[in-house]
DNA sequence: CTGTTAGCGCTTTCAG
DNA sequence: CTGAAAGCGCTAACAG
């Protein structure tokens, strides 16, 4: 079943039509009659044709191609790597999801770190497959030469995050938007001893993150963002033990923030090793999220950056595009106007988040 | 830079050649003057040429393009998921990489898990990319007509496992002799009473896997395999309940295998609630392995299929049939004849497995 | 070794 | 609404 070399043609001949119209059956044009519509959809289904994409592509028209673009080593490196990456095996099932009910297909590449260097690998990637659209993964969205390289050809450019003006940071990726909300969500809760441990493989986002934390602290009018923050990124021991000689004093965190969740169970051993209780005596909020988080004893919570959600998303938003169908995802108009402020991020509630204790 | 509209035809113009000894040069054909070549190259450079793939693939040649065919849920579906599943993330990176680097372009597509259906989704992305080659993932191998289907079309077929004959498993991907060499090993400790918790989303490879434990077992006269299996398929809780009655009795396991990264995180904190301590009175080998499993208290060794080097493998032997050079992979002549049994697993080393304790 | 001639399968014009 | 013509950019077959 299912030969492989029927072309548009014996699908025109068997329907008595021209490919012309076959075509346009194909690309859904509204100029073709019911009954052309009718007998060019049986002889398709009955000889199962299937279009040749190259081909069809060929003819200067759409790729069906979505290139999804990667900073090298983005993602995990393997097993035992470290974390604070990409979650990329849900970003490809997500995107794929999206892709191929549209009848797309999903392509990945990745860049190099050299910014020249991987300027011109898009370039040279862009003109070899012409993708319909392109999605950029973090932090290559911030990459201005990257982006006006797509947009220069017309290409459609997305990124993780609904941007709510051109040019704006990507509400759902916004890193420092997430060290604040992490830390605004742990005052809440009362606590204002709160300490920060990063740990991301890429220190710009540390960075970001730790700035929205320090921000926050400031505006509570607490000084704790002065001693209780811990680099994780250079060296995971040290900080790690600097953590653990906050615990010990007694003016001590009430509420620890950990950027991955390699930190957040690190932190999580050294408050069972030194007695101190989570929840009771110390939350515990993790910034990234992966299974493992749920399984440790107590399950710890999580706020993060919804990256596969947001991958699907976009690779949905630049087909739309391409179909030009500018009534699809206009905006899913969920009052998203910018009253509510409903947080960008996901929220996976466990057990490791208690109010702060009466002790301050 | 890069200007998207130069075609084979300026190459040819600039270097004064033919745009078939252009594409000679593209192809590497050894049929060109070493003038022409230079000329060629120069003015490819000069103009920052780029083929366009799909015109590429018009001219019936090949289209420069792996397949790589997933069965739907094989990956992890999210953060939380249930775990057992194929670490898509180090594959897809894996499979870039060794894609790339030759030009090819790595395209995932996934299949329903109804077989009429799923065979046609492949038959129809198969006639719409005419991929130069197919790689068929876990557990899809075994899907006699996908292999048909690919192989009728003259397309180049892999699996993750090495075959050492047509037809035979693949010995990377063999579950039976996953579960012989985890039973084996354990028993060079000196270990005979060994349990084995299953826990993988795919209940036929649990069912291999255990299928090598109870034959290792069986042969080294030990009884334990009909006392101590769980089966955290089903329910994971249960399963833990059992194990953990297992460790109360004297007579109890001395090892514990462990199907999955979340199974034996759980069967770590087991023993650590009961007081047995790891690895002394209780070794643990998982036949999974994540990141988490080395930050566990102790770390936890892992003896596990190396799914995204084989996938990368994979890739590379597809391109290199496509490309015809069979020279290029033909076995790397790794003394792999039939005696040294080098085992095709990878072992993760860490701290959870010790020798038998003396008082079996 | 090199150039010429035909398409690959589809879509864009542009006429009917 | 439909068809005819003219390629898209490249590579296989052939001739030189």
């Amino acid at each position: 079943m299912t030969q492989s070399r029927i072309t548009i043609e014996d699908v025109a001949k068997a329907a008595q039509v021209s490919r012309q119209t076959v075509s346009r059956v194909l690309n859904r044009s509204p100029k073709v009659s019911a009954k052309a519509r009718e007998r060019v959809e049986a002889a398709i289904a009955d000889l199962g044709y299937v279009p040749n994409m190259a081909a069809r592509r060929m003819g200067g028209a759409r790729s069906f191609l979505v290139l999804a673009v990667l900073e090298r080593g983005a993602g995990t490196a393997g097993a035992g790597a470290r974390t604070g990456r990409l979650p990329l095996d849900a970003m490809l099932v997500a995107g794929l999801d999206r892709c191929s009910e549209a009848g797309y297909h999903l392509l990945f590449e990745q860049l190099g770190t050299d910014p020249a260097e991987s300027l011109a690998q898009l370039n040279r990637t862009l003109t070899a497959l012409s993708p319909d659209g392109v999605i950029l993964t973090p932090p290559l969205e911030e990459r201005a030469d990257l982006r006006s390289a797509i947009e220069g050809r017309g290409i459609a450019l997305e990124d993780l995050g609904h941007r709510r003006a051109p040019g704006e940071a990507g509400a759902a990726m916004d890193d420092a938007a997430l060290g604040e909300e992490a830390t605004r969500r742990l005052c809440e809760l009362g606590h204002r001893q709160i300490g920060f441990v990063t740990g991301s493989a890429d220190p710009r986002r540390s960075e970001k993150r730790l700035a929205g934390y320090h921000r926050v602290m400031a505006a509570k009018g607490s000084r704790a963002h002065h001693h209780f923050t811990a680099d994780g990124r250079r060296g995971f021991a040290e900080a790690l033990g600097l953590a653990k000689s906050w615990l010990v004093p007694t003016i001590r965190p009430t509420a620890i923030i950990a950027e991955t969740e390699e930190v957040a169970l690190a932190v999580l051993d050294v408050a069972r090793e030194l007695g101190v209780e989570v929840p009771h005596e110390l939350s515990l909020l993790s910034l990234e999220d992966r299974a493992s988080l749920g399984r440790a004893d107590p399950p710890i919570s999580a706020l993060f950056a919804p990256y596969a959600r947001a991958f699907g998303e976009g690779c949905a938003r630049l087909i739309a595009r391409a179909e030009g169908s500018e009534t699809a995802l206009q905006v899913p108009a969920d009052g998203d106007a910018d009253g509510d402020e409903v947080s960008p991020f996901e929220f996976a509630e466990r057990a490791s988040l208690a109010k702060a204790p009466r002790t301050l």
